[in-house]
DNA sequence: CCTAGATAGTGTCTCAGTGACACTTATGCA
DNA sequence: TGCATAAGTGTCACTGAGACACTATCTAGG
């Protein structure tokens, strides 16, 4: 129990007393596409879990933050590093993973779809977008992380300005309520939703159209500079 | 970077593509106590930090669970280990620990002070409780964490039935609504706290009265079964 | 035993935010 | 030019929250 590693290659000389244990961090990658909450996995090449599909993920450089590890790992797997990222939980059950014990920090990033130009078959082979409601089977708890994310994410698109992450530079009201359905899997009221929008004070019309095929043109809008003492008396935060 | 570890005692024999490092558990251990919120923290012996103040914390065995672990300290610092308990935030910064790297995944309790008969001297010579608004310097980035908990508690007070974990099996409204001001370091109104209390069906009286002093002897209660879907209905939760 | 002091307990009004709901406006295309 | 399509806009009713003052019941001391 107290026996020291000679060989143990960076971490805690002083900090001997018990074994360390392995530290990955795993990432939920969400973003909204072709209308769809989607997640990337990756499919997994060497045992255990084979062949099935997992998170993006892996171990804590001895140097590193852990969210610098994160980070890695979402650029590893889509090419956007500059993006929403935020720490879930971590999942330490001993029998997680097979081969022993590993302890996992779970985090969880948001990019928005023009900013992640990459389709499925533009991340590396084995890796693709999953909409959520249509899952394979997942390696290790890697369900578990994905379900505390989604409710993570329900729960602070509701009083945050996390949706922001997701959209490009301009938009029309009409794609951010549809963003925000999409990611609560609910409808919501058009006028209820623009009331709450301008009560909040978060957009402003940028002075164009778009049209799309048939039909009146929408504005389109961008995101303003948010007073954040005017969104705390409304009861809304930024997501961090 | 690829070296294996064959003296390694327990984790993960395949994962062994980066060196671990070691985990650790801190816990933020809250309760109010003479009208005040205390933590417990317990004086550094060893380096770094020696004769500091840390949290009750220390490395996870190979074999139990985050939590357990967690629970493990607490049970160690308090004595008591039947307590809600719940993940805070885990710190993985590389240079948090002088020593080299650490992970540590922080928990914050809550014990219900009859549920807690230890006052300071009760625990072991070197741990003591602390008044929230009045700490010492403390090791680490303990204090980053005891912050992360009061935030958390502050929250889930509002929202979720974590109140009823500091209370004893009875109580009278007045105290009830005392531990809550305590907790959110603000004053409630008597009136709107007991409609609340009454809307949400949370507390039924158990048909005896206290006297405590001169004035109206006041009604004792009981925390109800929770119906979560009439909470729910109202935005009010569990606290898990 | 009566009174003063202390604490417990209770109801109303106003305001803000939310949900439900239907019609008018501006464009494209046949 | 008119028809199909999508954008944009206001009201009413309800609920929950904050602000606020008096009555009821006990103890203790004269």
């Amino acid at each position: 129990m107290n026996q020291t590693h000679p060989d143990m290659p960076t971490p805690a000389p002083g900090a001997d007393r018990l074994p360390p244990l392995p530290v990955t961090v795993d990432t939920v990658i969400l973003t909204v596409l072709e209308g769809r909450l989607q997640v990337v996995l990756v499919k997994r090449l060497d045992e255990p879990f084979a062949g099935q599909w997992a998170l993006p993920g892996g171990f804590v450089h001895p140097t590193e933050s852990l969210e610098s590890a994160a980070r890695r790992e979402l650029e590893e797997a889509t090419g956007a590093g500059d993006v929403y990222l935020e720490q879930l939980y971590t999942f330490g059950a001993p029998d997680r993973d097979t081969r022993g014990r590993v302890v996992s920090v779970a985090y969880f990033a948001l990019v928005a779809a023009d900013r992640c130009p990459l389709t499925p078959h533009r991340l590396e082979a084995e890796a693709h977008w999953f909409w959520v409601k249509q899952l394979p089977t997942m390696a290790f708890d890697h369900l578990d992380m994905l379900q505390v994310a989604l409710q993570r994410v329900r729960t602070k698109l509701e009083y945050t300005t996390l949706g922001f992450q997701l959209m490009p530079e301009t938009f029309t009201l009409q794609e951010l309520q549809k963003t925000y359905e999409i990611i609560l899997d609910r409808e919501l009221d058009k006028r209820n939703f623009r009331r709450r929008l301008k009560l909040l004070d978060l957009v402003e019309a940028v002075g164009a159209k778009r049209a799309e095929g048939p039909g009146r043109p929408a504005e389109l809008y961008r995101f303003k500079d948010v007073d954040f003492f005017h969104l705390r008396e409304k009861g809304f935060f930024l997501p961090f």
